[in-house]
DNA sequence: AATAAAATTGAAAGCGCTTTGGATAAACAA
DNA sequence: TTGTTTATCCAAAGCGCTTTCAATTTTATT
């Protein structure tokens, strides 16, 4: 059933049953309760495309991915989505996904915003040199980063977690426990996530005045194989680091069956930190030993994220939002002295 | 710039504008070539508002889960649904995702149906007793279930894997090893993969003549930490079992640390055979030993759902598709004879 | 040249809602 | 009672496209 059809059945004007129905002051408190009524009883429920035709709005979010896909099989994107969605449902928004097909990136958002699909997108695994903020920009789409670019950090919205800082203080734990070798397993470094994991690293070792020796490092996906893969090829080689910091757990499973083969001892031979978004199927105090983290949790960024765009939509001249959130350091019995 | 602008400028009117866009064969191929080329230079992007409420089509498929969020979280999802967007984005459709929020999910399904924001829709986590089936046939909302139902299988349109079947085969597999007892640990019950994971497990079973012996079983959620747990009690009681059964490589991680603490050797002490959904960052044949699954594509089958859907959506009155795929069982390491 | 058929293009209505620019009714003050 | 103000309700246009039911132009036939 259509408003026109509710209307006749009321005997009111289009308008009056649209004001009804939408909470405008200028209709009368009784009229407001028989439209009300009448559309739970008789079961009207509106077209969406006509009130986004008429209201120029969209109501929905959108989340582009590249067509190369590997970041859509980001299990962190469950979580990440999970968070926002709940915000954009409960103000009214549809959460759209767009992955694959043939059409690239860019002409996607063009699309999205020059036929008004969305109110406004959620950009992620960002680069240092990202061409999507200028073209949001002049798209006049709004859109929240999450992450960071190379751009002024006033100039667009974003929030991030202080990846550099949680790294370096990771990375000064294991110094301040002796270790002088560490490895690192990362993410793409093309992403700002973990490129600013890899300078908070640096940091922490140039403080100490310790080396910094790329053979011990790995960037690339996080995955299980990749986990196991490198920490085997970093602690087989002379010289061998006595501590490894890794970008996820995801790659924590593989770290540990390399570190377990190789005869070593997480938390006393080999110290191990790596970053948990709070991804609830796999827990780290859980581990034996329970592991030392950096912890953030990619569900809230996600909630988060989700409100301070919707405050963007709906206030586009306003301050530009940006949030960098502390990352806990969690010490648990994965870290310890250095072997000597 | 709208379709009635572009036509102004071509000077034509907008319904040959229109079906020139369109592919309309009555159009001249001049004309159509002409159009094109300005739509292009003067950067025509069509409403996709307008364009729904024209043609009475959404061009979009809806992803509702419940408000209670554990499913959302499931990492398989985002593996599933990248299959899927691939082949709907392909075909100009939108993905919608809707979580969380304070509407039941039954209301959203009717709100979805009745104000025709979506052509149709994706059944995930079915359960025996499934209300959506009659709640989608009755709005007539194109459907497809993920999974099965308890309805007859012929009147409502699905695609399974052969869960019982699968986990027949593995555990007639432990069997034929000599497994006298085998453990199970399953996903939520409540979900048919699961009950028909433990029916196929109980089959084989029955047919060996085994008891079927409920304290060596657990199903719940499939988290490495449940992981762990569960096979640490199970494996720590008298007449402990020789062989275990995981309906998740989520949960292999756990299951191996229990299995390591104990002292006992997968593949030696213990057989272990667990459920591989190809996911991408955790693979079961480097493992150490390589894990003995049973392996179905996840991301495959969000493909092929997808293209069910769209030619459900196509043809509503069409024969009801249902698919059962095979599921593999990759023989490796991890099982062996039963210890004496 | 006239007529018929085919090809191409067009006017206007409609999809279902919102909102502009009122009209009308009720309440209040002189 | 009359005039003014306030509250409540309404007609119609428009959002931007598609499609129905034509009209016009071009081509073929007699």
């Amino acid at each position: 059933m259509n408003l026109k059809e509710l209307a006749h059945h009321l005997n009111l004007s289009q308008t009056t049953v649209s004001r009804a129905l939408n909470g405008y002051p200028e209709v009368g408190k009784a009229t407001r309760r028989r439209v009300a009524d009448e559309a739970n009883r008789l079961g009207y429920r509106p077209n969406a495309h006509a009130r986004r035709l008429a209201t120029g709005r969209a109501h929905a979010i959108g989340y582009v991915f590249p067509s190369d896909r590997t970041v859509m099989i980001d299990p962190l994107f469950s979580d990440f989505v999970a968070g926002a969605a709940d915000v954009y449902t409960s103000q009214g928004f549809e959460t759209l996904l767009h992955a694959g097909g043939q059409e690239d990136e860019m002409s996607v958002y063009r699309r999205y915003a020059e036929g008004g699909a969305v109110d406004g997108v959620v950009v992620q695994a960002s680069h240092v040199d990202d061409p999507r903020i200028a073209l949001l920009n002049e798209l006049k789409l709004p859109y929240i980063v999450h992450g960071r670019t190379g751009d002024a950090e006033n100039t667009y919205p974003w929030l991030d977690i202080d990846n550099c800082g949680a790294f370096q203080k990771a990375t000064k734990l294991l110094t301040d426990f002796g270790h002088k070798r560490i490895g690192l397993l990362n993410g793409l470094e093309t992403i700002t996530f973990a490129l600013h994991r890899r300078q908070g690293y640096e940091n922490a070792l140039r403080e100490k005045g310790l080396a910094i020796d790329e053979s011990i490092r790995f960037s690339g996906l996080m995955t299980e194989e990749n986990g196991y893969r490198h920490t085997k090829r970093i602690l087989q080689q002379p010289n061998a680091p006595t501590a490894l910091l890794l970008s996820s757990m995801l790659m924590v499973w593989g770290a540990m069956r390399a570190v377990n083969e190789l005869g070593l001892v997480v938390g006393k031979d080999v110290s191990m930190i790596a970053h948990d978004d709070g991804l609830p199927f796999l827990s780290a105090d859980g581990l034996v030993p329970a592991l030392t983290t950096t912890s953030s949790s990619i569900r809230a960024a996600g909630s988060r994220v989700a409100e301070l765009l919707l405050e963007r939509i709906e206030n586009p001249e306003g301050e530009v939002p940006h949030e960098l959130w502390n990352v806990d350091l969690i010490v648990r019995g994965s870290t310890g002295q250095a072997p000597r």
